[in-house]
DNA sequence: CGGCAAATTGAAGTATTTCAACGTCGGTGG
DNA sequence: CCACCGACGTTGAAATACTTCAATTTGCCG
């Protein structure tokens, strides 16, 4: 399951490293491949690990004491994880597809922070990324509304992850949506039980602003409506639904 | 307005850097003072400045177009903001209270962390703080009640804003709140009307969960029940709250 | 084909929003 | 000094949305 890595350089803000510095990452870089339903990343264990997704998605969650778990986050292609210079994760990683992951063991990686700027550059915006990403979720979320709340889900996954067309990807002119977790699970990231989720989707398709192709495969026919629906907030750039919907074959870069 | 800072060896993480380091940071800080309801930083708009709060409350908003706003969090003392190394930031700073600030100019700072590990280190970890308050906002607001989003904020202060008087007091045995926001604001957090915000609250209060003192001063008087309401979301170190409830005359540590 | 989990649907009860009205407080100007 | 105003918080009543519990369907795997 631990491969030496073989290029490392598929990941743009690492190939744009100097020389040195990528080589010393290199060294350090396994890949390791998990099923989906695997755990990466156990709650309060330190890991000895930091990561970044290579491919696949992985969710970030919570589990109660009572059992339920509750979903904080999705990582997809170039997303990182772990906690430099810090304790455990107070989280659970697992993977909602199977996966491969860039995994660098944690110390000589604090080591190689240590000297290098460059590097640290680039765990400081990544984590600025991964707050503004944190804080979008939080004012979709404030929404008071179930569907109002679900159509900025969908808006989201669009701003978020257009990268990955695991996810996303254009069917012409309209945006064909994969859901990577269940519909408990969506309940519990939203703020509402599966029925209530349920209930919203099929009253949306029935409004033609998304049409269900599978439980878990949504097609957004009408963004203005659902941008609309999601409320006032622009937790979207206007522009990105345009060149999205126009994009042919694949999201966009 | 702009004062050279006097001290800034009154926040821990400073005063434990290293001699020359500090200097440096002494040299570029200065202080500003803001009154309450001052804009601090606008939104979008490029700062020139990277901040730690000195004294009193912020509040991290974001303005919709027709006016609404919405409150994504509240700093306060020791807490940082800016965007070294990144554009505009999204959101807009507010002063929710008089208050202080330490500034520092974004562009001498980036020089310094890019010499300085052990200054990245402290950026860093402040950062990874700062993601895990936002993804604990994240879990309360996927509360499904209103009562129990309520009874996650107030368990939510007492965990991440224990260290500010301003915020939180005890008084024998129960902890008292002081709220930075109005309730139109607090409505937004938590998605909710203001209406409801009051309602629940006054149903709290007939229950016995807490006392109104004022609209925006509250003591929690049972904090365990505050913490069933809150939901199975083990958000607060349970043992921090019976710490909390013994400190006699302020707020713990 | 049977059995299980996930998703959906139905019906009843509860919570929340909505719209409207009222009270309080602090400031402002007569 | 007092009346007035506006912002804010609270309360009431009706409409709506959501949850809850139960039953049913769907899809999948053995």
């Amino acid at each position: 399951m631990w491969n030496k890595a073989q290029a490392l350089t598929d990941r743009p803000e690492i190939a744009a490293l100097s020389g040195p510095l990528r080589q010393d990452l290199q060294a350090l870089c396994r890949v390791a491949t998990y099923a989906a339903g695997q755990t990466i990343v156990e709650v309060d264990t330190p890991s000895p690990i930091v990561g970044i997704v290579r491919q696949g998605i992985l969710r970030m969650q919570k589990t109660h004491p009572d059992g339920r778990q509750q979903v904080v986050g999705l990582l997809i292609e170039g997303d990182m994880f772990g906690r430099v210079f810090d304790g455990p994760f107070h989280f659970a990683l697992e993977a909602a597809t199977d996966c491969e992951i860039y995994a660098f063991p944690k110390a000589p990686l604090e080591a190689l922070l240590q000297r290098s700027p460059e590097l640290n550059r680039v765990f400081l915006l990544n984590l600025l990324h991964e707050l503004d990403r944190a804080r979008d979720w939080m004012i979709l979320l404030a929404n008071p509304r179930v569907r109002g709340r679900l159509a900025g889900f969908f808006l989201l996954l669009c701003a978020q992850y257009h990268a990955d067309d695991q996810v996303l990807s254009t069917v012409d002119r309209a945006i064909r949506v994969r859901i990577p977790i269940s519909r408990l699970d969506l309940a519990n990231l939203l703020g509402a039980r599966p029925e209530s989720i349920s209930r919203a989707l099929h009253a949306m398709a029935d409004d033609g602003l998304i049409k269900i192709v599978r439980p878990d495969l949504i097609v957004m026919s009408r963004l203005d409506a659902l941008s609309e629906e999601a409320g006032e907030t622009n937790l979207i750039d206007p522009g990105l639904l345009r060149r999205l919907a126009r994009t042919p074959r694949r999201a966009c870069d």
